[in-house]
DNA sequence: TTTGTTGTTCGATAGTTATCGAACTATAAT
DNA sequence: ATTATAGTTCGATAACTATCGAACAACAAA
């Protein structure tokens, strides 16, 4: 990939971790060290389903999180393939 | 620094690199491998230099750059420490 | 088949950001 | 003293973003 594609795709990863609100679905994701439901992410962060969900996608368009469906409930879980890649040590 | 305290830092760095023409100042400053002026980097941008002044003042109020002044003329180059502390690998 | 649960999409809106040119400050040069 | 150069600050504005509730879709349970 060259330079200033892998760039455009950092400025969109940047972007997607720039608010405050998905950084903290970040950590919970990584802390609950399991998969999440997207109502147990909005509990903890006291927002709308629709925010959450509205954030969720963002953070699935840039490859940040996997999105695995059972019935009516999607479980996310981190790509950490993402993470190294783009974050490493982060 | 507490987990959260360094979520907000994050978070500002984030937001700071999550536009396309400051990484790209970032780029620029990196490959020069030597000081440039504000002059310089806007040239290179096509940006007015009243643009130019208020991304760097964003890029030096996070940290991501350092300015040294020599008469009316200033100097920047990147700040290394921050980019370890918060960006390892990038 | 009706009811409940989980999540998405849509329209509206308030708040934020990137951009510019004009006016300004500080310094250097003539 | 005037003029030129380098950068900052301000006011305006267009574009973008986060948020919500309402309406919707998919599926499960009763």
């Amino acid at each position: 990939m060259k330079t200033e594609e892998a760039d455009l795709k950092r400025t969109e990863i940047f972007k997607v971790l720039s608010d405050h609100n998905r950084l903290k679905m970040i950590r919970i994701l990584y802390q609950a060290k399991r998969e999440l439901t997207c109502g147990e992410v909005g509990e903890k962060l006291n927002l709308s389903k629709s925010t959450v969900s509205y954030h969720f996608k963002l953070l699935r368009t840039v490859g940040l999180t996997n999105t695995r469906k059972e019935a009516q409930i999607k479980y996310l879980s981190l790509n950490m393939a993402t993470f190294q890649e783009y974050l490493p040590g982060f």
